[in-house]
DNA sequence: CCGGCATCTAGTCATTGACAAGTTCAGGCG
DNA sequence: CGCCTGAACTTGTCAATGACTAGATGCCGG
């Protein structure tokens, strides 16, 4: 049985392989139940080949969020106004819920990792963006409230909704839509704004 | 021989003092950090007394996540309007950082503990009582929404407060503040008050 | 053919969570 | 007073894990 499957040495693309069962373990079960040994038996690796890629625990993690921000930037670039963007910030959550987890969660990763901050830049920088199309409200003051307004938004759907705690709030539908929505009660109709 | 400071058995409350360590381990470097061993060298007991008041690690967690519902749902309760509870969401998030993550990361705690169900279920009745006093939008379903947004724009602040990704949107300045400015922004109709 | 190098293996150690069994203490009851 | 029951805590132990070290393997260029 040990055909061409697994050509032992040189197993192709380990890291990938490990990343993604890291990536798997942790939207089932979350970050806490990961285990480098874990993973390394999944890949039919020895225990410790994964620490050659990432070094560490910390390391596979900062690895993980440092897809994430990548992917969140790439994610957030083809939305043309701030409402689809906030959309694509649900749907990234949605779609990415390991990445998005470990990505703020900032004890969970080594901060100052080049990698890690490059992408995070990025992504950033895609939020800006976005936020730069609001109306301009008023002075520059209100313009920053108003940013982080539309990021607490977004950030606090995709975070109650990967928690779980919106499952029964909306009963099988579809949370991308459901947020589109939301954002156009808030955001659209100025007068009753929040009514 | 043991002095009088340590009454050897039967500490006294070990149970609060245990949850007191793990708040202050939780708080400064996650959930993640968190060793049943380490809480009981600092309560000066030995390994396995905490066990004894919580079971398992997961049961030292669960009991985290239900003190924080109820003083959750206490923080909630003295809030005049649907503002102001928003303030006390975030201010509740800043103050006790530790019960706030571990209470929105499900795959900590046990999901089904008696004690979690009630003090979460006095919380969830403490924000409906808030979003009730919306301005009434329109249909039901955009009731709802509405509810949702108020929920998410609360938790998506004090998320990203708790992960650090607002410090430098705002310098020094007190959080609770400016959500209720950022609140306003939002929430009453044309007026962009104070911020 | 050979040497360097990244990749992976094998072995080891301290730490941890979980469990089992024993010990200490307080309070109730005869 | 003496016993006894149960809660609080200790001691001992085991498997699993993260991290480290040294060594084996195979690819690639010269």
């Amino acid at each position: 049985m040990t055909s061409e499957r697994e050509r032992a040495y040189h197993h192709g693309d380990l890291r990938r392989v490990i990343l993604d069962a890291a990536l798997d373990v942790i939207a089932t079960n979350g970050p806490g139940a990961l285990s480098l040994r874990d993973l390394a038996r999944r890949a039919g690796v020895s225990h410790a080949a994964p620490a050659h890629h990432f070094k560490d625990r910390t390391g596979l993690l900062t690895a993980v969020a440092a897809e994430g921000y990548a992917l969140f930037a790439d994610a957030l670039a083809g939305a043309p106004d701030l409402r689809e963007r906030g959309v694509a910030y649900v749907r990234f959550a949605a779609t990415h819920p390991a990445h998005f987890r470990v990505m703020f969660q900032p004890d969970l990763h080594r901060t100052d990792d080049p990698d890690l901050l490059a992408a995070r830049a990025r992504a950033t920088e895609a939020l800006r963006e976005g936020v730069a199309d609001l109306p301009p409200a008023g002075r520059g003051e209100d313009d920053r409230l108003a940013g982080v307004a539309a990021w607490s938004l977004a950030h606090g759907f995709a975070t109650l909704l990967l928690s779980g705690a919106l499952t029964d709030a909306m009963e099988g539908r579809d949370p991308e839509e459901a947020f589109r929505s939301l954002a156009g009660l808030i955001f659209t109709a100025e007068g009753r704004g929040g009514g």
